[in-house]
DNA sequence: TCCCTTCCTTTCCGTTGTCAAGAAAGTATT
DNA sequence: AATACTTTCTTGACAACGGAAAGGAAGGGA
C-alpha cells in the first residue's frame, strides 16, 4: 500500500466494511446477479457473499428473484436491488435556478421539478433549494417517508469532507457551507459535489462505468468541463480541481477566454465562444446557440466554420487527455450536443489523428443530456455514499424531526 | 466503494494485510517515527501498531531507536527500516546497455554498473542483465545473502501482472515476456515496469511522495514522458498508456514527430528535436546536445532560440497536464536537464500563464537524474512489492537454489 | 427414481483489529 | 526523595469478519 496521508479514521478497514460495499456494488451494477457470480465478480468466498446479502435483504434494499432456469443444477437465484426502498433528491443549481430529482434506489428519476431563485445569493439559493426539496418529496408519501439524503451539484470547486463549496466562478460563490446549510434546512443528509463530478459519479454506477472503471466525461454548453474515474475513483486532484478541460489551451494564441488565459479550450468550443466566432467572421450577432445551429445546417458559411473550428478544438483537447490518462471510454455530454451533428465529424477526426495509441483504443460515445441529468448525478453522488457506507437503517442525523425543519 | 472489475484474488482483503502494509509505509516513508504516531498516520489503535510492528522487528526489518526525549509522559520510541537487512536490484535496460543498481530497504543505492549490450536483441538483453545481475550481487557477501527482488524498467508499455513488456518502440520488442525470463535466468523474484512510472515510484516512496500522494514526474532527454500518481496510486490507465505527456500537441501543425503526428512536445523538447531546431534555423548540424548547451549559453541564436522554444512548448504541455489531473507537485528530470538553465525560465513562465490555478498551486521541482536513477526506480519498484506484500523471511519461490542458475 | 451438477447455507475456525486496563518511562511538583 | 502526572507502549479479552469444508437445496438427465 502506497503511503497514506489521510488518516480515514474508520474503523478497522479503510471504509467501513469493505465487503458489504463491493457486494452492495456488485449488485447496483450488474444488475440482477447471483451470490455465486458476485463471488467471483469480488474475489469473495460465496459464504462471504451469502452472509453479506443476507442483512441487506432483512433491510429490504436487496431481494431474490425469480430466476433463470437453464444450466444443470440448482439454478442461480439472481439479486436486485428494491428500487421503492430508498430515494435521494438531487439538486443542481444554477444562477436562476435550481432543478432537483427525485431518483429511486436503481438509480432512476421518479420525479422532478425547478424553482426559479430570484437572486443570485446564498439565502435565496438555499431557500430555493429548500422550497424544491420538500414540493418534490411532498409528490408521494414514500418519498417523504423513504428520503434521506441529498445530493446537490454546482459548478466550482467543492471540499467535499467539509461540504463546503470554496470557489464557484460561474455562481459567484466563496467558502459557503452549503452542505451544513442545507442539512439544517431540509433535514437531509447533505453531500455536495462538482456538477461535472456528479455526472461522472452518475456514469460510474448507472452507465457507462458499470462495465469499465476508466473513463472520462466532458461536458459541452456554456463551459467546457470534464471529470475523470479512473481506477474505479472519481479523480479530484490536489486542490479538487482536477478535470479543467476546458482551460487546456488549444489555440495557442487564440481568443481572450474568460479565465485570463487565451486559445483555451472553453473560449473556442463553448456554446458562447462559438456564437463569438460566429460574429467575428462576418455572421450575425446577438443569436442564440439554436439559431446558430440552424444557420450552420443551412450551410451558413461562417457558422458552419465555427462549428467545425469547435470541433477540431474538441478533438485535440479530448485526444490531450487521452494521452495523458488513457481512458476506455469518453463520454461527450451537455447541451452542447444539440450541435453533435455539426461538431463530431471534425472532433472524430482531429481526435483520432492525435492520440498515441489508435483511436479505436478508446470509445467515444455522446450522450445527450436532458436538462435534469445535471440532477440525477447529484442524487447519484447521495446514493453512492449510501451504497458504500454502512448500512443503516436510518441516517445517523435526527433528519426526520420532519416538520420542525420542513414547514415554516 | 466503487463497482470493482478486476477480482483481485487475493484473499481475505484487496491486499494481502492492508494494516501491515500501511503501518510499514509509514515506517518507510517517515523515517523514524514511533508507534503512537504511526497509530495516528493511519487511523489504526495503538494496540494494532504494536501488534504489527513486533513481527517486523523480530524479523529484523525494522528496528527501535535511541529516542528523543523532551516532552511530558513516556517519550516515545521511534522506529526505523533496517537498511541493512534486505537489498534489491534494480536495472534499466536501453538499446545499448543495461545499467544496474544494488540499492539496500532504504532505497539508497549502495552499488552499481553497467554492461553493454552487443545487439538489441530479447536473448542478449537477457544474458546482459543476467551477467549485471551476478555482478553486482557478487560485490559484497551480504548482497548475495539478502537480495530476492529485481526490478527491471524499461521504456515502453507493460503488463505488470503478466510481467510482459507489451511493445517498446524504443527497444523494437513487443510481447516479450521478460519477467518469467528473467526470473528464470536470475534466480530473483522480478518484476517489470515501465521506465518513468519506476522513477515516479522512487519518487513515492524515497522522494516527493513521502508528503504528498498528487505528483507528476516528468522526463525529459531523448524523449519527453511523464507518470502520474494520483490519489497516492500510480496510473497505469486503462491499456497502460497513461502518462503520453509527450505526445500531446503543443504547437498545432508544428515539426513532424516520430509518432506520426505534428507538433507533439516530444517534436520540439526533446533532445533530439532540440538539435534539429537548431539545425532548421541554420544553426550547425551533427553536434550533441552538450554542444548545443554551449553554443545557446553563449548567446548563439538559433540555439538559444531552440532552448526558449522548448522551454515554452514545455511549460504548454505541464500547464496542461496540471490542468487536467492537478498534482500537488511536479517533478522535472532527465538528462535534459543538464540545459536546465535554458529551458526553466521560460518553461515557468508559460506555465504561470496557462495554469488555471494560480502557479503557485503546484510546486515545480527540478531534479537532476544521476544516470544509476532509473536503475535505482526499477529497484524501487521491487522495494514497493515487499513493502506492500505479505511479510516473509524468504521468498515464495525456490530463489536461492543459487548456484545452478547464477554460474555458468 | 436415482444420480449428478451447481448453487446456496451452515458450522467451525483462524485472523484481525479494537477496547480497556495496565505497565513502563520519563517530567513536574512537593 | 517521594509522589503525582503524563504519555507511550503492551497485554488480554472480545467481537467481527472471511474462508474452508461439509451439508443441504433445487433443478436436469438417464
Amino acid at each position: 500500500m502506497a503511503p497514506r496521508q489521510t488518516a480515514d479514521r474508520e474503523g478497522p478497514y479503510v471504509l467501513r466494511d469493505r465487503t458489504r460495499a463491493s457486494v452492495f456494488g456488485a449488485i447496483v451494477t450488474k444488475g440482477p446477479i447471483a451470490r455465486s457470480e458476485i463471488a467471483q465478480l469480488t474475489g469473495l468466498s460465496q459464504a462471504t457473499v451469502t452472509k453479506a446479502v443476507a442483512p441487506m435483504i432483512a433491510a429490504g434494499y436487496v431481494a431474490e428473484q425469480e430466476g433463470s432456469s437453464g444450466g444443470r443444477g440448482r439454478p442461480r437465484v439472481p439479486l436486485h436491488i428494491c428500487p421503492e426502498r430508498r430515494f435521494a433528491v438531487g439538486v443542481k443549481v444554477t444562477e436562476r435556478e435550481a432543478v432537483g430529482v427525485v431518483v429511486d434506489f436503481a438509480g432512476r428519476v421518479v420525479a422532478g421539478g425547478r424553482v426559479r431563485l430570484e437572486s443570485p445569493e446564498v439565502p435565496e439559493a438555499v431557500a430555493g433549494v429548500r422550497r424544491l426539496v420538500r414540493q418534490l418529496l411532498a409528490e408521494k408519501p414514500e418519498f417523504r417517508e423513504r428520503t434521506f439524503d441529498l445530493g446537490v451539484a454546482v459548478g466550482g470547486a467543492v471540499d467535499l469532507d467539509r461540504k463546503v463549496l470554496r470557489a464557484s466562478p460561474i455562481l459567484g460563490w466563496q467558502d459557503v457551507p452549503l452542505g451544513t446549510l442545507l442539512e439544517e434546512r431540509t433535514g437531509l443528509r447533505t453531500v455536495v459535489e462538482n456538477d461535472v463530478n456528479a455526472l461522472a459519479v452518475a456514469e460510474q454506477w448507472f452507465g457507462v462505468g458499470v462495465d469499465v472503471p476508466w473513463f472520462a466525461v466532458v461536458t459541452l454548453g456554456a463551459g467546457v468541463g470534464s471529470a475523470l474515474v479512473l481506477d474505479g475513483k472519481l479523480m479530484h486532484g490536489a486542490r479538487g480541481a482536477a478535470g479543467e478541460l476546458g482551460h487546456i489551451v488549444v489555440e495557442p494564441g487564440g481568443r481572450q477566454c474568460r479565465c485570463g488565459n487565451r486559445g483555451c479550450l472553453e473560449a473556442i468550443a463553448s456554446e458562447p465562444a462559438i456564437l463569438a466566432s460566429i460574429a467575428e467572421a462576418g455572421g450575425p450577432s446577438g443569436i442564440d446557440i439554436e439559431a446558430a445551429v440552424g444557420l450552420a445546417r443551412a450551410g451558413d458559411a461562417p457558422a458552419f466554420t465555427a462549428f467545425m473550428r469547435a470541433g477540431v478544438a474538441l478533438g485535440a483537447g479530448i485526444a490531450t487527455l487521452a494521452n495523458l490518462v488513457n481512458p476506455a471510454r469518453i463520454v461527450l455530454s451537455g447541451e452542447g450536443l444539440v450541435a453533435s451533428d455539426l461538431l463530431m465529424g471534425s472532433l472524430r477526426e482531429t481526435f483520432a489523428a492525435r492520440t498515441l495509441l489508435p483511436a479505436d483504443a478508446y470509445e467515444l460515445i455522446t450522450r445527450p443530456l436532458p436538462d435534469e441529468a445535471w440532477a440525477r448525478g447529484a442524487a447519484a453522488v447521495a446514493l453512492r455514499d449510501i451504497f458504500t457506507g454502512p448500512l443503516e437503517e436510518s441516517p445517523n442525523r435526527p433528519l426526520r424531526g420532519a416538520g420542525s425543519s420542513l414547514t415554516p
